[in-house]
DNA sequence: ACCGATATAATGTCTATACATTAAATATCG
DNA sequence: CGATATTTAATGTATAGACATTATATCGGT
């Protein structure tokens, strides 16, 4: 045995209730009975149940014991990586190239985005991102010079105001809206399309500790790209 | 105080990392330090730092001691739940309307259809998703039989196969592909759109312990439905 | 300066115990 | 019978200590 005895009891629990043997609603042993069956104190059963109930598969009551928990909403796992980390992954060169940049305040009427500005002006950033030098998406940028001011002396001519930002300011909450769209007569050119033709558009809000950092549109070219998600059982928060 | 003191320890470290005082690669105190300041056993701490560790907060190595965990790809919890609930969390009345229905064998040379038969038969279930009657996606689903029996004596007239089989055999691991694609002929007319109009596409596969039993591809009526993820502080896995 | 053996500091695990908390079960009283 | 008080079984939290593990640091010898 390589592995603690909490962790074994834990695996051994989630083995069974991911494998159907437990069903929600089954009650699982008291600690005492798992102290007695492994031979162990009641804090190490009391670690490893803890740990399953964090880990949303058991349910435990004071008086009523330890229950498998019945699933809540299936969550997965979804990577919003930066992109130029994602298509290095892949083999391909990212680039980018910077189509607009201005600074400038809230547009009268656009409430998002005198919210983002919080007061003070917002940078515009307008740009193209490239795959191996083929047009992969465009991106319309809006970032929130209070919460960044380093920003506006930033260089953004090739590098990715994403990847400057996750390096420099990352986000603690965000809002992702993902969509089909069909390209603009502008996003058709530089992606060398004809307009209308479909594209996943993906629109993201940030904010770092209730702050607004950054509105971010991007259009990408269809087929060239995909979101994959995938989910499995949880990687257990090892040692 | 009403809650637990490892509980209080990790909320305030919790705190000060999202909130940028403490910086990634930053040293946080060690446990005997933190057990002087607040008056308290060290399994105590330990329990704080831990969880910590687990939420991904924290970097915890010995002899060396405990640092601020340098950011890992930023991932996301994505809720990609069952049409029917998600519809009636916004008052519309969801509804399903199924348009083919066979059982068969995988077509010859698609592996795919041959990985999720696994040796057995594929029911096949064409359908389309309707809010409050207005048609909103069509869906393409097959189930493998080997992993779901039960599933060829189901009634899916009316109810939707995803929410049957969500009720029936949750799965363990799921991939989901998320793309913009143009409506084939056929999507278009029932959709009531022009063939070649933007849609939403997502595709997935889920599986129960490594058994394939699913693949669904659902097109989406765009403007009429967008995936929304949201992120935020980690709710702590309370009490 | 280098390499290897040893010491050390930190976390990792576990025990045995104590008391608190809570919700279910049970008893009691009107 | 029904409402209320009490018991009790289970988890929740915490303590003080012990030993294991391991990466780092230090010391010696060549």
């Amino acid at each position: 045995m390589k592995q603690p005895l909490h962790e074994k009891i834990r695996a051994d629990f989630e083995a069974r209730i991911l494998a159907g043997m437990l069903a929600p609603g089954d009650r699982l042993p008291t600690e005492q009975e798992l102290m007695q069956e492994h031979g162990c104190s009641r804090m190490t059963v009391n670690k490893a149940l803890s740990a399953l109930q964090s880990a949303g598969l058991v349910e435990r009551r004071k008086k009523a014991g330890s229950f498998v928990a019945r699933p809540r909403f299936h969550s997965m796992v979804l990577d919003i990586p930066d992109l130029a980390v994602q298509l290095g992954e892949r083999g391909q060169r990212h680039s980018y190239r910077l189509t607009r940049r201005q600074v400038r305040g809230p547009i009268a009427g656009r409430d998002k985005e005198a919210a983002l500005a919080n007061g003070a002006q917002l940078l515009e950033l307008d740009g193209i991102h490239c795959a191996d030098d083929r047009p992969l998406a465009v991106e319309h940028r809006l970032i929130a010079t209070r919460a960044v001011p380093a920003i506006v002396d930033g260089d953004f001519d090739s590098i990715s105001p994403g990847t400057w930002l996750l390096q420099h300011v990352p986000w603690t909450e965000a809002e992702n809206r993902i969509s089909a769209v069909g390209a603009t007569r502008g996003e058709a050119a530089l992606l060398g399309i004809v307009p209308g033709a479909p594209c996943l558009c993906v629109e993201r809000h940030t904010w770092r500790g209730g702050d607004p950092i950054t509105y971010v549109r991007q259009v990408f070219l269809a087929d060239a790209y995909d979101m994959v998600a995938r989910f499995g059982p949880s990687g257990s928060g090892g040692n």
